[in-house]
DNA sequence: TGCGGGTACGGAGACAGCCTCCGTTTCGAT
DNA sequence: ATCGAAACGGAGGCTGTCTCCGTACCCGCA
């Protein structure tokens, strides 16, 4: 995203080739083992060593982070759409659940998200994406509020960690839809406005 | 608790010092790492070898169930004085707080309880208490209903799931115990009836 | 108190995954 | 074509899981 171009060397081709190999190989056994797949059979299946695997991602969560960027841009795309929308009420619910389904992309995601949502450690490379959702939700909080179809004594973090948790729940893969609404359907209740005509 | 005497041999004295040890030494060591600690460390602590351990716990849930038996019983305790209340909205409300707490007692806890929950799996060691819990929460909640307390689409499945939602939250660390209490508040203000006094 | 049979012990070892180090290869610039 | 730097990759050390089987221990009976 930021990549710095300022130094003068130009990238080397095989990096490049390693790190996409890389990265496609990683969202494949995410997908189908959840995020705490083996990091040596995704270097495997890319086609390269376990080195390379750690010199591209350090850790475990900086490969995370950069499978997960395609997914962080589609949800920005949904907020612009969303954005669109005059209902504060119904942006903010559809705002949730476009940010339950990125927490579900894989199974297991939402633990190391929520370790990063604490902020306090620069060095996690999901801690920023982490905040951005924490702000917009807030956006979205204050703006139902202020057309008053939200408690005010709701906040932007509280209705993320709902949605965390929710894609918590849904990942454990122990929990059939219909319950899976219900538990939505708590949390909505629980942040709107008692008194709330709609 | 359910331990079956009806064949002639009695148990032998290693073996009952042997399980104590391990029992002892696996609550030591859930309680300062969580569940996921070493199972080789529980038994070098109990001063046993490795056979020995998976001998008499086959599964990490099955060790892990065992440890859990006292809390169960402290948890049906608190139960017992829960039913005296009158206020069966006041009542609902500790036992969901008394159900977190047991939920909160290792770290990760959260994560084999909800898959024991399903059910399904009778090899499961921890399925039987999940389920009796399920239905307890079942009980105060229609008895909350019956006196227009809680809404009448909620079902006591969904406040075991948000309860040991918040407490795999609280699991995490991540997050400080004023968001905690108003994850709480949230949880409540969702299965309440809107129009109760109280 | 000593003996015998059967049960339980415990550690060696096979296996899998994490991560690092460093000799070798490959790339791009000159 | 050559050279220096940068990246590769796999061997290997480490930790943890789980099993198998020779050995030690315990209980019951004499």
């Amino acid at each position: 995203m930021s990549d710095s171009r300022q130094q003068g060397r130009k990238p080397r081709a095989d990096v490049l080739r390693n790190r996409a190999a890389l990265l496609e190989a990683a969202q494949r056994h995410f997908l189908k083992y959840g995020i705490g797949t083996s990091l040596e059979a995704v270097a495997k299946e890319a086609g390269v060593g376990p080195g390379t695997l750690y010199r591209h991602f350090p850790t475990r969560e900086a490969l995370l982070a950069a499978v997960l960027q395609t997914r962080t841009k589609e949800l920005a795309a949904r907020r612009a759409d969303i954005a669109q929308l005059e209902d504060a009420s119904e942006a903010l619910r559809q705002w949730l659940r476009a940010m339950e389904e990125y927490f579900s992309a894989f199974s297991g995601l939402p633990e190391p998200l929520m370790v990063a949502a604490r902020a306090q450690d620069p060095g996690n490379p999901l801690t920023v994406p982490c905040a951005a959702l924490i702000a917009t939700t807030d956006e979205y909080v204050r703006a139902a509020q202020l057309a008053g179809h939200v408690r005010p004594s709701v906040q932007g973090y509280d209705l993320f960690l709902a949605a965390v948790s929710v894609a918590w729940v849904k990942g454990t893969g122990a929990t059939d839809d219909v319950s899976l609404d219900r538990l939505r359907a708590l949390v909505e209740s629980g942040y709107r406005e008692r008194d709330d005509a709609a």
